[in-house]
DNA sequence: GCGATCACG
DNA sequence: GACGTACGTGATCGCA
């Protein structure tokens, strides 16, 4: 550490940061670290406050000398003095006491030094130095509010509350005290504190203190002359408690020469080291200020940028292409390159409908172009003077697809794209075949599913700490929101060509990731060929019968109108039987209805158990509601929803997958879902009679039979339930027979109910609580049930206690295909969020397999359809389902085909123990295939 | 923008 | 002994 002299131009700053712990903790929301649930709220508001001291001060305020002060233990001097001084204090809350080793490190993380001194406060080694400072004529700032330092204020010392930006100086101390500094001591031992336990003289508070003193002068005197006090009470109260007074004196004066260690000319301030502050700062994962120093450290140009890996992005280097030569000349050189990041802008979300505006290439980071081609009236903003608008210049879209074409099918050079399904499909439909690609959210999804989002800017935040341009800042929000076609040439080549940029950087970081996390083999074999098979099955669509739905939604309408009245005459009143709110005050509030649970935020819960509950006592109204619910859901989400999905140039409804939307990798579909189409119920199936073939075809649904309970017994390797599967047993009957000890034959329906329940209870990582609430039974009966069917199955608990081992040694689980789910909370000081843990690192591999499996399906189902010469088409997965349309003539043939793809999916790869089964059938409607 | 609810596997 | 609980999703509505 660097050493300087102290002079008249020095400037010392002494942080209380004992003291701003506790007031960081209780001011500061609370914050804990994302990776451990570590909390951290103290440590940030510290790092925060040190870095702005440090850095962000210029000019004559800035620090020459600088420390960080530290009580070291709670024993001082000063309870020798008086065996009671702050005994009062409570133990630190249980969140913040990790905390104090964390901000030590911060501070010697800051390069400072990190003061503290056996058998002395923080605040005496502030006096300390302090006026040691000050006898050399230098200023000194004390980071602190501590009314306890004030005695300390001259008008070379000052005091900076920095939560509240306030200097407090002398008239600041006379406003609080009603005293000159120098006699803050004074008023403190007559008033007390009871924060500290000080006694002081009862009865007497900083008001009378400050009165008395001003006639007194100081407490010496005051207590010399107390028969002079003409209140009587005080008199007696001063006469009674004078020795009192002389120890609280005592205690709240500082100790301005405590024998320090560190001499005040070391404490000289000293420059951070770049990589020990940001290490520290990364480490305690603070991204906001990590950046901010990293930023920082750049511009001063102390970090060499080369080798953090992080070559700064530079918009000023991004080109916009108006004219073909230069387009030609960017070919040549993607050529040359032979990876390129790839985007493409358009005027909305959906890929199926949207037109292409415009293309972005990066070919090295900062050395990106944007090839606008649909703008509209570029060179003006937002088009509010349209009338005058000139045709931007731009190259016509047929010309620039034309010439880019042969690059983007071009074998040897690699397309990158970030979630590229998006833009395979916008190719796609412009007569383009992207090929080869790679995707980076999908690469990220490969390597790091449930430590974080894999969306570009989280990422570019994440690994570059760059904030990419945020689109709302090129288009604008809310109403006023403009299409991208709209947006000016200059913003868009910005925003469009840093997109690429961004890209192309993530995959060059992410890359040699997969082989280290051992996922080369999900990405290359499960999720990157699955991006043309499912742009295919989104460009396919269903086709929908919209008059079905139509008068389905009519139907209901009526028959919701019937039970509103009903609902109104039993409720004795109307009200909005669409809010649960109301619904809970009337049934739970007016009518007095005796109350089940409460949900999170304080309301009555009156979801579907709640109603079905009262309902089965005889009352009418919750009976009412169920029914009207019912009928709601599956109108507004389904029969109205869907007709304005349909696409009018196709007919069809166009779902989109989501790819890296669930952590156990299932795909999920959205824009509209139609994984969720209606089953369970006689009312709600009739809308899948909706979904239809197109005339002369049929559809054909073929799904895996038990599929994540046949991955079960296969990873668990519990030959009972494999020969049961062998054989073709029903396997909740078989299960019930061995727990209940009951032949299969004649046995009651509710004994295989409950064996079912605890077979997928099995799967969900079984809980008594959960289990007693899905067959309504009570928690000890539940727990006797999972009892017994762990003696039958021990095997299954040796799987679940061994995969948890796993899961809390590496923090993370694998499916049969080696799909790794990240589980971060394994090891939780939190209960719940461990055991929640601890049941998705059970369910995850067993759900994950399934989905690994049905992948590896699709993937290989194009080519097994071509190679027997049929025209089927792959169309809807609904995660052990795949829905196809054929010529009716296929049928038979597609289903024979369709069946060996899914049951022969996971080979080469996997040999499963059990025989994976698959029910097919084909239809005129989904209704009837099913 | 969030919680409650409910549709699916 | 209390806590908070079945796994994975997405859409709609009311409400602040």
């Amino acid at each position: 550490m660097p050493s300087a002299p102290v002079t008249e131009d020095s400037h010392l700053y002494l942080i209380d940061a004992s003291a701003y712990i506790f007031r960081a903790y209780h001011a500061l929301p609370p914050l804990t670290r994302a990776s451990d649930g570590l909390p951290v709220g103290a440590v940030s508001g510290f790092c925060n406050m040190l870095w702005k001291l440090l850095e962000e001060l210029k000019g004559g305020e800035r620090p020459t000398h600088f420390a960080c002060v530290f009580d070291k233990s709670s024993y001082s001097f000063r309870n020798d003095l008086y065996p009671e001084y702050k005994a009062n204090r409570d133990e630190p809350p249980e969140d913040l006491r990790p905390q104090f080793p964390l901000v030590r490190e911060a501070a010697v993380a800051f390069h400072t030094h990190a003061l503290e001194q056996e058998g002395y406060e923080a605040d005496d080694l502030i006096a300390t130095y302090a006026r040691q400072a000050e006898a050399k004529g230098a200023r000194v700032t004390i980071v602190s509010s501590d009314k306890d330092l004030m005695q300390l204020v001259t008008d070379k010392i000052h005091m900076l509350d920095t939560m509240k930006n306030k200097q407090i100086d002398a008239d600041a101390v006379f406003e609080k005290f009603g005293v000159t500094p120098d006699k803050v001591i004074d008023v403190q031992a007559l008033a007390g504190d009871s924060v500290d336990n000080i006694p002081g003289a009862p009865g007497i508070g900083v008001k009378t203190a400050a009165t008395l003193l001003e006639e007194y002068g100081t407490v010496e005197e005051l207590l010399e002359r107390a028969e002079e006090i003409k209140q009587p009470k005080r008199r007696q109260t001063l006469i009674e408690h004078a020795e009192q007074v002389r120890t609280s004196k005592l205690l709240v004066t500082l100790k301005d020469d405590v024998p320090v260690e560190v001499a005040l000319e070391d404490l000289a301030v000293a420059d951070p080291d770049p990589k020990t502050l940001i290490d520290f700062l990364e480490k305690m994962e603070f991204r906001t200020i990590t950046r901010r120093v990293r930023e920082t450290f750049e511009a001063e140009g102390v970090i060499d940028e080369t080798t953090a890996g992080d070559i700064g992005f530079d918009a000023e280097n991004y080109v916009c292409i108006r004219d073909f030569k230069t387009l030609e000349d960017w070919i040549a050189r993607a050529h040359e390159a032979g990876v390129i990041g790839l985007d493409t802008e358009t005027n909305s979300l959906d890929c199926q409908t949207c037109d292409l505006v415009g293309i972005s290439i990066a070919l090295s980071p900062n050395e990106a172009c944007y090839i606008p081609l649909g703008h509209i009236d570029p060179d003006h903003s937002g088009g509010s003077d349209m009338f005058d608008a000139d045709p931007p210049r731009q190259i016509r879209k047929e010309d620039a697809l034309k010439a880019l074409k042969p690059l983007l099918e071009d074998p040897s050079v690699l397309k990158v794209g970030q979630n590229f399904k998006y833009d395979y499909t916008v190719f796609a439909r412009n007569g383009i075949h992207v090929t080869p690609i790679d995707d980076t959210m999908l690469i990220s999804f490969a390597l790091h599913a449930g430590m974080h989002g894999h969306g570009m800017d989280e990422l570019s935040e994440r690994y570059f700490h760059h904030s990419p341009i945020p689109f709302k800042e090129v288009a604008g929000t809310g109403k006023s929101q403009i299409t991208f076609d709209r947006v000016p040439l200059d913003k868009a080549t910005e925003y469009a060509a840093e997109d690429a940029d961004v890209t192309l950087r993530l995959w060059q970081h992410f890359k040699p990731w997969l082989h280290r996390e051992k996922v080369t083999t999900v990405y290359e074999t499960l999720d990157r060929p699955l991006i043309p098979v499912l742009a295919g099955m989104e460009r396919a669509g269903i086709k929908v019968d919209r008059d079905h739905l139509s008068r389905m939604s009519s139907d209901f309408a009526q028959r919701m109108a019937g039970l509103e009245d009903a609902a109104y005459k039993a409720a004795g009143g109307e009200f909005n039987m669409g809010s649960p709110k109301q619904i809970g005050d009337i049934l739970f509030g007016e009518m007095g209805l005796p109350g089940g649970k409460k949900t999170k935020s304080g309301q009555w819960s009156t979801d579907a158990s709640q109603l079905e509950y009262l309902a089965a006592q005889g009352h009418e109204l919750p009976q009412i509601i169920l029914d009207w619910r019912m009928l709601s859901k599956l109108r507004s989400t389904y029969t109205e929803a869907l007709q304005d999905a349909i696409n009018p140039e196709t007919g069809r409804v166009h779902t989109s997958y989501s790819m890296a939307g669930a952590q156990t990798g299932r795909l999920s579909s959205t824009d509209p879902n139609l994984q969720n189409i209606p089953v369970r119920t006689e009312e709600g199936r009739k809308i899948r009679e909706a979904f239809i073939a197109e005339d002369g075809n049929v559809l054909i649904s073929a799904d895996y039979s038990q599929i994540e309970l046949r991955l079960l017994a296969h990873i668990a390797d519990i030959d009972a339930l494999k020969n049961a599967f062998k054989e073709g047993l029903d396997i909740h009957a078989m299960t019930a027979s061995e727990m209940f000890d009951t032949p299969i034959e004649g046995m009651d329906p509710m004994v295989r109910r409950k064996a079912k329940a605890i077979n997928f209870g099995i799967i969900y990582g079984i809980s008594a609580f959960g289990l007693a609430n899905q067959l309504g039974i009570e928690r000890s009966e539940a727990s006797d049930y999972i009892k017994a069917y762990f003696e039958k199955f021990p095997g299954i608990r040796k799987y679940m206690d061994e995969t948890k081992d796993f899961a809390k040694d590496n923090l993370f689980v694998k499916t049969a295909f080696g799909r790794k789910l990240h589980l971060k909370e394994m090891n939780s000081k939190n209960g719940a969020q461990r055991a929640f843990a601890e049941r998705q690192a059970i369910n995850a591999p067993i759900q994950g397999s399934a989905a690994d499996i049905i992948k590896r399906a699709m993937i290989a189902m194009p080519e097994a359809l071509a190679k027997k010469k049929l025209d089927a088409k792959m169309l809807l997965q609904v995660h052990d389902e795949l829905i196809f349309e054929v010529p009716e003539a296929q049928a038979e043939d597609t289903i024979e085909t369709v069946r060996k793809v899914m049951e022969k999916a996971p080979l080469p790869a996997l040999q499963l123990s059990v025989p994976l089964d698959v029910d097919a059938r084909a239809a005129k409607t989904w209704a009837e295939a099913h």
